[in-house]
DNA sequence: TACTTGACATTTT
DNA sequence: AAAAATGCCAAGT
């Protein structure tokens, strides 16, 4: 087995399976699959940034509901198309389309 | 090696 | 309600 790499891949490879796995209109943030994965919050966003380009990063979201800073025109977007509940701030009701991600996997 | 930056969260002003 | 302060961990400079 060659790899021997860290589990950084492992831990990168896991929190981009919980992204692939959010519902369609529903989203979940960035602190609820850090505690899945057994890390902080920030580490989730870093892993995003840059290994989320394959994965429907536009699910996830703060944990107010409030789009990435970076890409939240795109999401917003987004969220028209899938009908994600949204607020007259343009923030995404998390109250009502939050997903919790599996515990384990 | 140290400092800065970043798809964040929580608590306190 | 909004902004500032603090904690957090990795990557880049």
């Amino acid at each position: 087995m060659g790899e021997g790499r860290l589990d950084h891949e492992a831990y990168v490879e896991l929190v981009l399976s919980c992204v692939e796995q959010v519902p369609r209109g529903r989203v979940t943030t960035y602190g609820l699959i850090a505690e899945v994965v057994g890390s902080g919050p920030r580490l989730v966003g870093n892993v995003m940034a840059t290994e989320g380009g394959g994965v429907p990063w536009w699910r996830v979201v703060r944990a107010d509901g409030s789009l990435p800073r970076s890409h939240a025109n795109q999401a917003r977007q987004a969220y028209l198309e899938e009908g994600t509940p949204l607020r007259p701030s343009g923030s995404v009701d998390i109250r009502r389309a939050v997903w919790l991600p599996p515990l384990a996997e």
